[in-house]
DNA sequence: AATCTACCTGTAATATTTGACAGCTTACCC
DNA sequence: GGGTAAGCTGTCAAATATTACAGGTAGATT
């Protein structure tokens, strides 16, 4: 917040998906952007449609809005409206950086001016490298957040022998194949991988190696 | 390589991990440090031990090596020795971004600098910002580069069917459940899946489940 | 017309997983 | 000593996955 005004901007969005889910995934707002324009975007349903998301999910290069606007508006009447839109409330240029990270949560960060493009181009530009680095910070102090939800399910502590039983099955190894791995019964394997289902909150193995992985549970081996 | 000396570097390594399997995965290098250190690095499995790539592989934020040699090498003999012998090869004092996609793949860029710690500070902190941007560029261009091993994992084909199949089965549906879903026979999906199964490379759904959702195939719904 | 791709469906044998039953050892802490 | 957590093992039945057999339609392309 004091970053953006100190360097000239006058709104800021942070949000956060924490991929619980590949199908419905949670989400984590820090919004200082105005409430009409959120409830507004909630309701046209804009995420779908808004390329700043669509580039920071799949890109880790900041996006600034004055090319958008060179192109994607140009191109699309939804997105030219969206632009059109925010700007009318007070987000006329601005930049949003993507931030992804280790488990697979990705975030992005977003800083609007109320200035025309032409007023604001050097604003955005003098502060971009300063505002991708502090941004990761931001991220960083979210993540460490308690009962943020995050934490709650990353923090499931599964034992060494039901991390070790769930990273060979995402090997695609059977339990009989990990007993053997392992020196262990295959009974034992069934238990370990039963233990983590539980812990885990999710129904079966596939299931499981998908949240496991997907909240970092069981991390590549360097 | 043009950045690293203009902003008064000397050396510089890129690394990327490419998340095929968790237990072995693909590496690709653009190597700018001495192929002396490069090999006694190897030898000696500093991968293990070194905190620049621990750092890198679990934080979105930079760290800096002189933070590093007040913290870790005091604790730890192996890392002293291991900063102390990167010395003595003209890595003295540098900075490690790490870099994380949507995909799951990973990557560190370190810059070095061949001055004494408080020689260095400041080219160090005045470059931190810029060259944080610039790190996310030039991890944009290694993973468009073709046959990089990487864009040939990612680009397995599979149709939008196995995708679907897919995607239901990391949220831990059965072959019948997802049939239902989806208003086909159960015989239908399993086909489905087991295309996937066969065009990803891997043994069984688990594997597929680990492999779609590490390498990207499958993508959450925004 | 022939070819290709995506999509769809069936049967049957075998392998694997899942759930429910029950109980052991070891280490650590209060 | 009692409690707790991690790790380990066994059997049995039912559900599900895997593999292999075989074959169909619709649309686009050559």
């Amino acid at each position: 917040m004091d970053f953006c005004v100190q360097y000239g901007f006058d709104k800021f969005i942070y949000a956060a998906r924490i991929p619980t889910s590949l199908v419905s995934p949670n989400y984590i707002f820090i919004n200082g952007y105005p409430q009409e324009w959120r409830d507004h975007y909630v309701e046209q349903d804009y995420l779908r449609i808004d390329p700043t998301v669509s580039h920071c999910f799949s890109k880790t290069t900041p996006i600034y809005w004055e090319h958008i606007v060179n192109t994607a508006c140009k191109e699309n009447k939804n997105v030219d409206k969206l632009f059109a839109e925010a700007g009318s409330l007070g987000l006329q240029n601005g930049i949003s950086f993507p931030i992804h990270c280790i488990h697979g949560e990705s975030a992005m960060f977003s800083m609007a001016v109320n200035l025309s493009t032409d007023k604001s181009r050097d604003i955005i530009k003098e502060t971009v490298a300063l505002a991708h680095l502090f941004v990761t910070y931001v991220h960083e102090a979210v993540v460490r957040v308690p009962d943020n939800g995050l934490v709650a399910q990353v923090n499931a502590q599964l034992t060494s022998r039901e991390k070790e039983c769930l990273l060979w099955t995402t090997e695609g190894k059977t339990s009989w194949e990990i007993s053997q791995i392992l020196n262990i019964s295959e009974r034992t394997v069934v238990f370990h991988i039963n233990n983590a289902v539980k812990k885990l909150d999710v129904v079966n193995k596939q299931h499981a190696v998908a949240r496991a992985i997907s909240l970092g549970h069981i991390k590549p081996v360097i």
